[in-house]
DNA sequence: GTCCGTCCTTGATCTGAATCATGGGATGCG
DNA sequence: CGCATCCCATGATTCAGATCAAGGACGGAC
């Protein structure tokens, strides 16, 4: 219920140019063409570290984009084992249209910030703009080909190569947020504790720290801290991760 | 590259109410605003079984759906291990629409006939009909959805559970599609060989087998031969499978 | 500063599922 | 028919990762 939880609520005629998902390539439903009426219904909500933003199966009043820092979707099972099927960063959307209750937990992993839309507006404008509609179903099926990528790592993959995918998708994400070269020396941070890790990759937190160790031992990485990372051997970890062949890596440093 | 596999291709004319994905309720984008439109540029494919649809990265010339069989979407790592990341059932929605190339293998598990449009005219059709591309949307969502599920199984539950929820899945489709209670007695087929079910469950062939057998020996269900099951304890099932509180179930026999 | 709590690492042990190995029952074919 | 092949079940053994256990680093409250 975020209406609820509201903190940081601006007033409802904020440009939307002052909203940071707006200079990101992913931000694709605040277009030019229907930005002053997304402009007109949007409000702002920070959460707190550990909070919950909508909890399984309650009604979903609200949906929008993750403006600043980390979401974790989770599904808990009745024993309290957890799984998290997806982070959300700045610009990516949250929230289920079309659906009355929400399908999985939304919980924030760092401080966040939301721009959230009222579900009922948000949906008639959906079905008046089209073009809306076309950008929200390219990131659904972006969502799903991740989700689906994700479950390769889940049913198939090692401890080791599951630890270092994940390491290559931070790095992707750095390198495209900070323009650099996707090569050994870039530096990055993890955005999640040990226990969001394994509860990411289907390990348990042992295993986590097990492997980031023998990555370091390995001079994969650099670790300093518990949190802060910078690529050693970038090829060496994309090996490690088990996916290579995806030599369509336009990013990767080729020297 | 599905135009050269063509056996079964009829002529363009072809009214839509003959296919069969016409009389689902799952078959959403055969709606009668556009039916004229896309039965003018489809057609139809045959596959026999073990056949590839697409194979990953391939430039994906066609989409459009399952009418009968079922088709298998697997990814394969380098050295082979592969996980069936989502099965399709008649009326399910195959291809990814505004992509070049296919992000996954799709495989025909049993003999399949396709109904497959050209991309370029479906996405043509697409941008002008935004019920159509609404409804698409939602298919997609709900895949999403489907796919968060299963991450959960992957990633958390053991390989009891695994086994126990693809059961479930099975008897529930059962049910639907014979307009029958989902309650003890309840006969249906795995149409899947116990490797595709290890692949499906992130599982070995071995262990695939011991639980079905155990879950014979706990009296939840009868087994016939390698494929036909009968529900015994459906609630007991649901249990084993990790996953109740589903009791939002409407179609379960309360008795 | 001390105390306490949270988060992380590392070692020792255990166990669920993988792997290795064998045989049985279909089905197809020369 | 005999033989081969494929698929499945099941027993024996191994091993990757979970579990159990201990301790260190950091940060906040007082």
């Amino acid at each position: 219920m975020p209406d609820e939880n509201v903190t940081g609520l601006r007033p409802v005629h904020q440009r939307c140019s002052d909203c940071p998902i707006r200079h990101r390539a992913v931000c694709s439903y605040c277009a030019p063409a229907q930005l002053a009426e997304l402009d007109a219904i949007k409000f702002y909500v920070d959460y707190a570290p550990g909070r919950e933003i909508v909890g399984t199966g309650e009604p979903t009043k609200s949906l929008g984009s993750v403006v600043s820092g980390v979401v974790a979707l989770q599904k808990i099972l009745s024993d309290g084992r957890r799984q998290i099927v997806g982070l959300l960063f700045p610009g990516d959307f949250i929230g289920r249209p079309f659906e009355q209750r929400a399908p999985y937990d939304a919980v924030a992993v760092t401080p966040v910030k939301m721009c959230l839309f009222r579900r009922s507006q948000f949906e008639d404008l959906l079905t008046r703009e089209p073009e809306l509609e076309h950008r929200l179903l390219e990131m659904t099926l972006n969502e799903l080909d991740a989700a689906r990528d994700w479950m390769v790592l889940l049913g198939r993959k090692t401890a080791r190569e599951k630890v270092a995918s994940f390491l290559v998708v931070l790095a992707r994400r750095a390198a495209v947020l900070e323009q650099a070269r996707l090569a050994d020396g870039l530096a990055f941070q993890i955005p999640l504790s040990r226990d969001a890790i394994a509860e990411h990759l289907g390990l348990t937190i042992e295993t986590v720290s097990r492997q980031l160790t023998q990555l370091r031992k390995d001079a994969l990485i650099h670790l300093d801290g518990a949190r802060d990372v910078r690529l050693r051997d970038y090829r060496g970890l994309l090996e490690a991760s088990g996916d290579d062949g995806d030599w369509d890596d336009t990013l990767v440093d080729s020297a």
